[in-house]
DNA sequence: GTGGTCTAGACCACT
DNA sequence: GTGGTCTAGACCACC
């Protein structure tokens, strides 16, 4: 996999860029952009690709090896774990939203917004990222 | 103003409090729920009834305060401030939720996700959480 | 806690400091030495009574957060985790041995030793130990 | 000597698999199950038997020779070595088996368990894995 | 080549 | 004060 395509990062953001590898590689996992068995990028490669420090890499691999979406194989380079119940249906994947929606509509309802009109605010962003 | 009812926060949450106290208050503030001129707890009241240390909340009025939305009176409690258009039209509220969208709409493009079940689970959250 | 007293390491085993920690503490945890809502030492605190990086003890104290064995709050010191099933009963602490216990066996009938003279090196070896 | 029930390796082992190759001859010679003289697999074969890098066995294989388990037969393949006492009476082949009871009784006794649950767990073990 | 561990030390966010 | 994040860079173990 190019380390270029793997993943980006915003080293702007507040959210550690660890975390956005993260929650980015679980997502392309879920998606079915990544599947059991490939290869993802060295820590080195990748470190250099983001122009991070290599130990930022590892982490988040650490961390996605602890939640089994990835596979340590001893002296050789990670790989997409064989799954458990990954590559999920789009009515699986679909719950992944949840939680940053619950954010969203918790926000409207303090905000006293009817309905229709978060509804119409969310289809305009989606809109504007040009999804399908 | 109650205490107790003025603002809810969630210690479990990444979001730190004073940021959770800070936005709250903005969107009651935009909901109208807040006029100008009205009295909000003090520091100690707050602190005492949400369980959570005194500097936090007062991290919270000073941002508030900066940002124009409170107002301290020497030696009285903060008020809500009166400058600015405050009590926004709907047309304008809803614009203060677009930054949560916008990250619901880029996970939900990197989940591949059809636009139309994102809008669905969406709606079906409002409708959890009892919107109008 | 007396940072001298919460765990002991040993720098010339190959097992990594950070893991030395994480199994001792939790350890302590099920035996009922550390109880929910204890606190423990602060990062910099054990790592100067350890003589070892902070990066090192802040590693260990997040796995065992992530274990659900410790619990952060914000701004201040961790603490043990209101426990799920921990300070567990004998017979249930009697399983966190197990694994090896399992890897002794699994030498013994590779040296096909019978289970007696196995058992009996067990017995001396808890003897030399001071175990009751 | 078939590669197959040569030695068996466990890639999920945090221990490496040199080293589980390592552990393992020596336990079968001083259990006396390998002997003087007996060939053993030679490193294409065993690697691919065990689907592991030539280079792995080629280092057990080293080590083994450095510690006088094995010998180098120019051209030929290896085999076990002549000198030493193997086949080592139950007396001093115990010992192989004290340094993990060791860390056993370490853990035992830092889980406050008696001695008495710790011996029975290990003696239902041994019962589980068919010990004599 | 791969990842893992550790140190040294800066800077930040939170309470 | 607390812990978290990141960098720079060394050294090790494994394949």
């Amino acid at each position: 996999m190019d380390p270029i395509h793997f993943v980006q990062i915003n080293t702007g953001s507040p959210e550690p860029i660890y975390r956005q590898l993260v929650e980015q590689v679980k997502r392309r996992v879920a998606a079915g952009q990544l599947k059991a068995g490939d290869e993802i990028p060295s820590v080195r490669e990748l470190a250099q690709a983001l122009a991070v420090h290599p130990m930022t890499i590892s982490k988040a691999y650490s961390l996605l090896e602890s939640d089994g979406v990835l596979e340590r194989r001893r002296g050789l380079s990670m790989v997409v774990a064989a799954q458990h119940r990954r590559a999920q249906p789009t009515a699986d994947r679909v719950e992944l939203l949840r939680p940053t929606l619950e954010k969203a509509a918790a926000e409207a309802r303090q905000l006293e917004l009817p309905k229709a009109q978060a509804v119409q605010l969310f289809k305009t962003i989606l809109d504007e990222q040009g999804a399908s």
